[in-house]
DNA sequence: CGTCATATTGACTTTAGTCAATAGAAGTGG
DNA sequence: CCACTTCTATTGACTAAAGTCAATATGACG
């Protein structure tokens, strides 16, 4: 982990995409109190089933969303890098439907949803802010659904790499084309639905392909645009400026 | 199509299921100016791209949201049922990443954006309802995306036919343990991620396993308890009260 | 009655899953 | 630093699920 912030910057920075915060309402998010927490790679950070007192704004570090089946399989639903309110609609949608974990070492903010009822009385214009979070959150989820259903795991693993590759380097973690894979290829296959052992062969063509290089959890992009092709990715859905 | 309500009735009855509306919020949504509009089946509510300036509330008939890729396929990302809030999402986030398209023949209201607006600053709780519906729907989405990432197509249906029954039901459509199949089997397909034929063999896989019962446009579930434990499916993600 | 959409079925192909073994890498305690 | 354990990745052989293509049936409807 480096310098990670311990302030809410990376949000006010996310909420500036959708449009720029007025200043009472930069001020009020300024003043949430939040409680700072760390977490090891594989810790829960909230668990299916919970109803949650706070929301968390992820700070530095990587998590996910999964949900568990009976039979032990389990579905991984969203990615999340710093910057992202990792679950926002626990505020108002309770129990939580899913778990959160963390992939790497990871530091969070939470913030009381008292406060956050609070903010929103007092400056109803915070709503905008929070309607858009889950609107995006709801694109993505929308994105990946169709991928799943449409594509082969080819294209699909295409796919999650380039959202990997412009969601990461929206936040500064790509370098040049490359960047830290920070999922294991079974957490790739319960992404996508496919078996690990199908990950790893379709990792292997898209690399054979000259469409990914890869080191040890590292991914190097040689050639973005065809990968882009044959993702049939289109960058839209993410609603990121341009990066830093 | 029975009796179409031509007011916001069916929404109010959503949103109390949240929270009960405070009076002045019923007040407000009562009070906002709607435009009616019909659509036959196969109609085109909206189309992906587009930046609408209003939002709808479907009062009768049955819409779905879909997504086309290039190659031809498309995926359909979510069923709505009289009393849904359609697209509020777009209310925050435009352009529309999705065609909405009437699945029969359907009444919705549309509300401008700026009078959605304005009874959000003038009543902040408003809010809360808006992010709930939203919140849901991410819900909804997610246990789709867990169902087609992990389980059997066989399963997946009796899942679909599941969510379909409930849902239905909680707005008078299922009469006895029967209600109208509004999908096709192509639409199916699209919904899972499957195709047509498979769709077709496993639907009859169902039948012959005493899960459902087929006639035209028709599903009768003989043995709820049997189905909903085949598919693996808990009401919980659907917020539901009991049925009226 | 003819047309169009939808549903059904068979034959065959392709994709992806499963099982099992091995290799490599990373972390741990001594 | 080494032996050991534990993830993670890789590969082969085989199986199962689902797709594709094509033909036919069925039903709704003008």
């Amino acid at each position: 982990m480096n310098v990670p912030l311990r302030t809410l910057a990376p949000l006010l920075r996310k909420f500036d995409e959708y449009r720029p915060l007025p200043a009472e309402v930069r001020h009020a998010i300024q003043s949430w109190p939040f409680r700072l927490q760390e977490y090891a790679a594989g810790d829960l950070i909230a668990r299916e089933g919970e109803e949650p007192k706070e929301s968390a704004v992820l700070l530095d570090g990587f998590c996910f969303r999964q949900k568990l089946l009976v039979e032990g399989s389990r579905q991984i639903l969203a990615l999340h890098v710093p910057g992202d309110f990792i679950d926002l609609h626990s505020l108002v949608l309770k129990p939580l439907d899913h778990s959160i974990l963390a992939a790497r070492p990871t530091l969070v903010a939470k913030i009381g949803h008292s406060d956050l009822f609070q903010s929103l009385d007092a400056y109803p214009q915070l709503s905008h802010y929070f309607m858009w979070d889950m609107a995006l959150d709801g694109a993505i989820t929308r994105q990946w659904m169709t991928t799943m259903g449409q594509r082969s795991s080819y294209e699909q693993l295409a796919h999650l790499i380039c959202e990997l590759f412009f969601r990461l380097r929206r936040v500064r973690l790509v370098k040049g084309n490359a960047f830290d894979m920070v999922l294991t290829q079974a957490e790739i296959g319960d992404i996508c639905g496919i078996s690990m052992v199908h990950v790893n062969r379709s990792l292997r063509a898209l690399e054979r392909d000259g469409l990914i290089e890869r080191g040890r959890r590292r991914i190097v992009l040689p050639d973005l645009d065809a990968l882009v092709q044959t993702a049939g990715f289109d960058p839209a859905y993410l609603h990121l400026l341009a990066p830093d």
